[in-house]
DNA sequence: CGGATGACAGATATTGAAATTTGTCATTCG
DNA sequence: CGAATGACAAATTTCAATATCTGTCATCCG
């Protein structure tokens, strides 16, 4: 069978979206552009997804979950000290946001549309995120270097406070040249006050 | 001489502008509205301002400098620790904006246009906000009580952690009841940062 | 029979002509 | 004379007609 012939998956939609998507934007992007570029009418692909939304948030979910699945390696890695994990993941995630923003600028514009809408997979992401920063925060307070009466919170605490390197409302932001130092400059506070008390 | 045949002064068209931006909002406010407020031509407005825009920003200054009056009295407070002042001037930033946005939301959405123009209105106000903050950081380290280095990077950093809580493009979240929970956990850790070493 | 189709109704977006607004300036008024 | 006016051109917004899109479903095809 050729590639035109295989039959029509929910993985070979998602495919075809995501081109539609990076090529016109979530302004743009129509239910029968994706039918198109895959061959088949609109109406297969309302077989596979109830509707448009449901294709947009299947599409910013795998794309999403690539980047938490990158920084899970930085998460997992249970050889290093804390604390620098802490650092390098907080960076890892900007560099990644940073990233997407500049170089898949109408997928990111997809996944921002999502935030303001306060969508399920938008939440199931920053949900993810925050979890990955308790176990490090977690293994840091496990292993004596770092100090938390309560991980979660603390987590959910050095996510807030790194909201300008991350959340795509700052996107803009991140173009300028001074934007690493404040990163490292609230790195810094943070990392002091989480550092455990010599005894 | 009756009001209505006082002069015409910049100081009673913000008067009136203000009042039409708050009955008509940023979109639909126009400069015919503001000089119909006032029983003047137009032209005569545009006597006093060059161009809409500056009035606009005229309007938003005057708006902001009232926050940052009521801010410097706490933060000249002299008398008080400053570690508790640090707490209470975020605390009371955090309290302005989110009282701005929920009392006077029209005058909010124009600061929040405002802030993505990126004027040199808004630049002023963060300067301003920024240099209060600065001041306290330093009294800390006069103190021996704060420990920094470099008391405005501090400041920044204080200031950029905190967006979540002051930022017009979080206005949303301040609705929620867990807002203020996760501002002082916020303040928690950067306040423990800062904390000068006990010797 | 299970998956694909395309005609269809209602919702949404596009378009371009008309109306409004911005900003200027020669003129008027006190 | 300096401040206010309102006619005006250019830019912008509004609005309604038109076109496109979303989501459904009776029908078709392998």
């Amino acid at each position: 069978m050729s590639p035109t012939t295989e039959t029509l998956t929910a993985e070979r939609i998602l495919e075809a979206t995501e081109e539609v998507l990076r090529r016109h934007g979530p302004a743009k992007a129509t239910v029968v552009d994706v039918a198109r570029a895959l061959g088949v009418s609109h109406g297969s692909v309302y077989r596979h997804f109830r509707t448009k939304a449901a294709l947009r948030e299947a599409v910013t979910k795998r794309w999403l979950d690539r980047t938490s699945q990158a920084l899970a390696g930085i998460a997992a890695d249970e050889g290093r000290d804390p604390e620098a994990r802490l650092r390098d993941w907080l960076r890892a995630l900007f560099e990644a946001k940073r990233r997407k923003a500049g170089h898949d600028p109408e997928l990111f514009a997809t996944y921002s549309v999502l935030v303001d809408e306060s969508g399920t997979v938008v939440e199931e992401h920053l949900a993810e995120l925050t979890a990955q920063l308790t176990g490090i925060v977690e293994a840091g307070v496990a292993a004596g270097s770092l100090a938390s009466a309560d991980p979660a919170a603390t987590a959910g605490a050095l996510f807030h406070a790194t909201g300008r390197f991350h959340d795509p409302c700052y996107a803009g932001e991140w173009k300028r040249p001074e934007i690493e130092g404040e990163l490292e400059a609230v790195l810094d506070l943070m990392l002091r006050g989480l550092r455990a008390p010599v005894r």
